[in-house]
RNA sequence: CGGGCUGUGGCGCAGUUUGGUAGCGCACCUGCUUUGGGAGCAGGGGGUCCUCGGUUCAAAUCCGAGCAGCCCGACCA
């Protein structure tokens, strides 16, 4: 392709509403452009990148035994009421009608028009198992759309779904996609770690999610500084020893062992419901008692912990942190130490709730009977929920709200004066330095970007949209399904994140729009033949290369190929020409050298073979 | 939705405090020169100053409402 017939508008200057480096260089490379937040067109050099990942997800995906589809992107409401997730979906869903006032969205996921597509063509155990998948465009009414490619409305995604007869096949099943992502990232030249994680709305017993570290991420990651073990902070447990009081937190690790698996293991994480249920039957009758009389002190304007620490000398970890909480419209507490965060997941979980979101300042006086800042869990009405994180149960002589303005409470002892505490569950968010659930080492901390995550969905969509089968023996059973992701759009800007100097980008070689740039620089014919010459000689080898020839100073050619990412980049002046030379520079390395002219096209194809 | 910031040629910004009819750099067009790391000189084109309403002789500037974009939180590939 020659530069002068492209279009490939380059920015100089850095564009004011773009904050991470792949959002940045990517409009800068002419690569997307916006027509409003979230949504982007993928011009030509843009496109190229995409469909890279398209072809090499779309290769393993086949290798895998995997079938494509292609699947509406306008979808009829009816499908979601039946599965119950046109409510539950929420303002996510972009929804609208037709001329005949027929409900539609367009779809932010296919689950639906799987189980409806196989509910009426497959009847027989013998029909199974398969996997269909596409990769299409999706839309989703995000919050807040942000970081260019990173968190967009409309993506471009790779969802794939497998129907089994039962949970061994969709054990298989979820195992071969693992070793196809496995294999489509590394492909993709992307470093990505495995992390157990939460299948949130999706539903399902287990699912991991395939993150590439980068600081911009929006995913915090726990890893085991000692063994293996990686999870998501939403699901990740730390093995903090619960002392004395009660014996319900004998055995906090095990909980969380059970729920671990291995990033190479073919057994799936349990459910989380699963976790908090062996956590919570505590029992008062064993609870010490304190002997000190709880106090109601003056503590004017200190709302937060930080303010309290100051005024009454006492540490955050001796403090209850109590969080006012609407779920499904119910006032709910949850209680955590004041060292600690509370995990919304793990929370939400818990109670099993579809909406949870933070009270609002005026609802602690018409919910709580309390207010903001000093909310606390002693005598709240009868009506709310109280949920308290495990380390709360070994806290004595605490520190709490008094649902008073300008009044805490001290000498609080959980046990002896908080009414119905319904669980000790697992509530907080680990922290760096936490204790490994599975060997005891230390856990880090990082972030990540999710970009590929896989799930075991099991009945839930079979069964609410009557997807079955007979079995051998004549019966209907539902069909047992499996859900897999890999955002497209993501995966190239995430290579972006992890794939950059000061100068630009530094493509994979994989995922590169081309291969090879050649500038002629100078005004000589010579030059502008040598440089046409070698374009068509590694045309014809069936390289991608870049021909800029540009009316444009030398500096603005280096400057663009450097920005636009080519690993290979082949500099013909008419100095070298003397010589019988081109010069050749490789993008990742710097490494800059001279290769003769006639034997230049095997040359660059040796070293495209020696740039990984 | 809550909190913060910002809307001025294609891009990056100044001008707003103290109203007087819009400017800088880059980019673009023409000519000459230049030509190995974002050229120089000369000339030129392009702006409903986010929108609507109000105050005023006069509004980019003051007041009110709305819209859009970005950042921090809940959502997710």
């Amino acid at each position: 392709m020659k530069l002068s017939k492209y279009y490939m508008p380059t920015l100089r200057e850095v564009p004011a509403d773009a904050e991470i480096p792949s959002h940045q260089l990517m409009l800068r490379a002419g690569m997307i452009r916006s027509l409003s937040a979230g949504i982007y067109s993928y011009l030509p050099l843009g496109y190229r990148v995409i469909r890279k990942v398209e072809q090499i997800v779309r290769e393993e995906m086949d290798r895998s035994g995997a079938l494509e589809v292609l699947m509406p992107a306008m979808q009829v409401a009816d499908i979601w009421k039946e599965s119950g997730r046109w409510e539950e979906f929420g303002p996510l869903m972009v929804r609208f009608k037709d001329r005949n006032e027929r409900e539609y969205c367009l779809g932010p996921t296919h689950e639906e028009v799987i189980a409806d597509i196989v509910r009426d063509e497959v009847r027989s155990y013998k029909d199974l198992p398969f996997n269909l998948y596409q990769i299409q465009t999706k839309v989703r009414d995000e919050i807040r759309p942000r970081f260019g490619l990173m968190r967009a409305k409309e993506f471009i995604m790779k969802d794939a779904y497998t129907l089994d007869c039962d949970e061994d096949g969709l054990d298989k099943a979820y195992q071969n996609m693992y070793d196809a992502y496995v294999r489509v990232f590394e492909r993709c030249g992307l470093d990505t770690r495995v992390v157990e994680a939460d299948s949130g709305a999706m539903g399902g017993s287990g699912s991991h999610e395939f993150m590439v570290l980068a600081d911009s991420g929006e995913d915090d990651l726990a890893f085991c500084s000692e063994c293996d073990y990686a999870a998501n902070v939403e699901r990740a447990e730390a093995a903090l020893e619960i002392s004395s009081v009660s014996p319900a937190a004998d055995n906090p690790a095990d909980s969380s062992l059970a729920a671990n698996v291995s990033a190479e293991a073919s057994t799936v994480a349990d459910g989380p419901a699963e976790v908090s249920a062996g956590n919570s039957d505590y029992s008062p009758a064993e609870a010490t008692t304190s002997e000190a009389e709880i106090e109601k002190v003056h503590t004017p304007d200190a709302t937060t912990i930080e303010d309290l620490v100051d005024m009454i000398e006492v540490s955050p970890g001796k403090m209850i942190k109590t969080m006012a909480y609407i779920a499904d419209d119910q006032p709910v507490v949850a209680l955590v130490r004041g060292d600690d965060q509370l995990n919304e997941v793990k929370f939400r979980n818990y109670l099993g709730a579809i909406e949870l979101r933070p009270a609002h300042p005026d609802e602690f006086s018409e919910k709580f009977g309390s207010v903001a800042g000093f909310i606390g869990p002693v005598d709240l009405p009868e009506n709310i929920r109280i949920v308290a994180d495990r380390r709360i149960q070994e806290l004595d002589k605490a520190v709490t709200g008094a649902n008073e303005k300008d009044y805490h409470l001290v000498n609080v002892n959980p046990h002896r004066d908080i009414a119905k505490i319904e669980a000790f569950t697992e509530l907080r968010t680990v922290q760096a330095g936490d204790p490994c659930p599975r060997c005891g080492g230390s856990l880090e901390i990082k972030s990540g970007i999710e970009v590929g995550h896989i799930f075991k969905l099991g009945t839930k969509y079979s069964s609410n949209m009557g997807a079955t089968y007979l079995d051998e023996n004549g019966k209907a059973q539902p069909i047992v399904m499996g859900s897999y992701g890999i955002g497209i759009t993501r995966v190239a800007a995430a290579a972006v994140e992890q794939h950059h100097d000061d100068r630009g980008i530094v493509w994979p070689l994989p995922l590169a729009p081309f291969q090879i740039i050649i500038l002629p620089l100078g005004n000589s014919d010579e030059v502008d033949w040598a440089a046409e010459e070698l374009y068509k000689e590694l045309q014809e080898a069936g390289l991608e290369v870049l021909l800029d020839d540009r009316d444009e100073r030398a500096g603005v050619k280096f400057n663009d190929a450097e920005l636009i990412g080519i690993p290979l980049r082949i500099t013909i002046g008419s100095r070298s020409l003397e010589n019988d030379e081109f010069e050749v520079q490789i993008r990742r390395t710097g490494k800059d050298f001279n290769i003769d002219r006639s034997s230049a096209c095997s040359k660059i194809e040796k070293l495209l073979e020696e740039i990984e």
